[in-house]
DNA sequence: TGTACATCAGTGAACGCGCGTTCACTGATGTAC
DNA sequence: TGTACATCAGTGAACGCGCGTTCACTGATGTAC
């Protein structure tokens, strides 16, 4: 059942995006600070008038921030389908690659997800699930290489597929339900690490940590994420 | 030679203080962005008369990121005394459970240095040099253990001791000047990999990403930091 | 196909705020003789 | 010890901006009969 659009409609659809465009084009311009009297201003309308498609200036932050979950994962997801699927580590590199690619490409982007929250600015529970898909895009390959039984060097822990002990061992569990049931928790530990240290090298890249050290830092992270998949028993 | 202090040069380093405090305060409640009207009115001060103590907002910007890096550099130098020489890895364990410990009771100081940059701010040179000494906090570990030849795990490399090939090489070789001649060039570069790891995970939990996962992330970080000593070779 | 009514996009004015920085000034503190 | 002058902290007004959000409204588009 395709209802025939409206113009209303196709017009309400073309607006949304145009303003969600303008503001990312700000949000790289002048960094966090959103202006909605701004866009207005660009969109050649009253500040007003952006009240008919987003509530508030929070609503409309929300919708950016979800966006780029989603169209960082897509970016992810795609990376991974360009390797051969049994060889782990090359599509671990391939997808830690295309997080630092996407995140150069759009640092404003990257830092709305990655980067310190906006100020006043509270997430919604909306981000989570989409937050959670590019968890998934570096979750997806460990899960599928250990329930291929590909995943390597576990046999040089005493009792690889034993829960860790205490909490960390009952979160491990539970984080595994979703991301992996496969995954041994040993090794969703060191993912979780891996993914944090993915996530602080980009961080300290893009605040210019590395000027004058490691810049451009493309060897630096190809080594580093190399290394994380030799940890994560990856081949 | 002790110059008698005036009451005038006494009144200046101490209102220079509590400037700074205030604007600490302010960072706490309203995130990044500063106001020194606010401040000023916090101090029953015409907001003008600030300009007496700082040219400019993002030269108070300036003195609270030199700040805070001197305050947590020496924060990690006190854990890490604490720690006896020669046991690295108890030191490292330490000095990184320092970082997180600081970063989660001040976590606006943390963002402001491992953070996204502030809106319209740019970090001018000044603040290299206090940078770098939250570096050598954890560098110096490295040293010393290189230095005593208590590394680890360096005789399963082919070559430890020969210089890493390449732009990387060369990054190493220029960064390994400063922070420790004597760290192998592929453990400089693993030590680096993990500051970016433990800078990562902490931005990671103060951002709330862990909410529903990882909460308290008390034991994750506390594995991952040990796993990051063994890969390092401390022990 | 035509009319009556409902929906909704965009206007314009207003509310009640905020900000950093400059500049001429007053009056207290400090210094040199 | 006392006076003349220089320094400098803080004032108050102004410049020239900015912002999010509400609200009564006009007029175009869409819908039901």
């Amino acid at each position: 059942v395709t209802r025939p659009t409206s113009a209303r409609e196709r017009a309400r659809t073309e607006l949304t995006r145009e303003i969600k465009r303008l503001a990312l084009d700000q949000l790289a311009e002048r960094g966090a600070d959103l202006s909605l009297r701004a866009i207005a201003r660009e969109l050649g309308m009253v500040s007003s008038a952006l009240y008919r498609y987003f509530g508030s200036r929070d609503e409309l932050l929300t919708a950016l921030i979800v966006d780029a979950y989603a169209d960082l994962a897509d970016a992810l997801g795609e990376a991974d389908s360009q390797a051969p699927p049994d060889r782990y580590a090359e599509r671990w590199l391939a997808v830690t690659a295309a997080l630092r690619g996407w995140a150069l490409e759009q640092p404003h982007r990257f830092a709305l997800i990655y980067g310190s929250p906006v100020p006043g600015y509270r997430a919604p529970a909306d981000t989570v699930a989409p937050a959670e898909r590019v968890m998934t895009a570096f979750s997806g390959i460990l899960e599928a290489a250990a329930a291929a039984g590909a995943l390597r060097g576990l046999e040089k822990l005493d009792h690889p597929d034993e829960p860790v002990r205490g909490r960390l061992g009952e979160q491990l569990e539970q984080v595994g339900g979703l991301l992996g049931p496969d995954i041994p928790p040993v090794t969703l530990a060191r993912l979780v690490a891996a993914f944090g240290q993915v996530v602080g090298l980009v961080n300290l890249e893009l605040a210019g940590h590395f000027v004058g050290g490691f810049e451009p830092a493309d060897d630096l992270y190809r080594n580093s994420t190399a290394e994380l998949a030799a940890t994560l028993g990856l081949r």
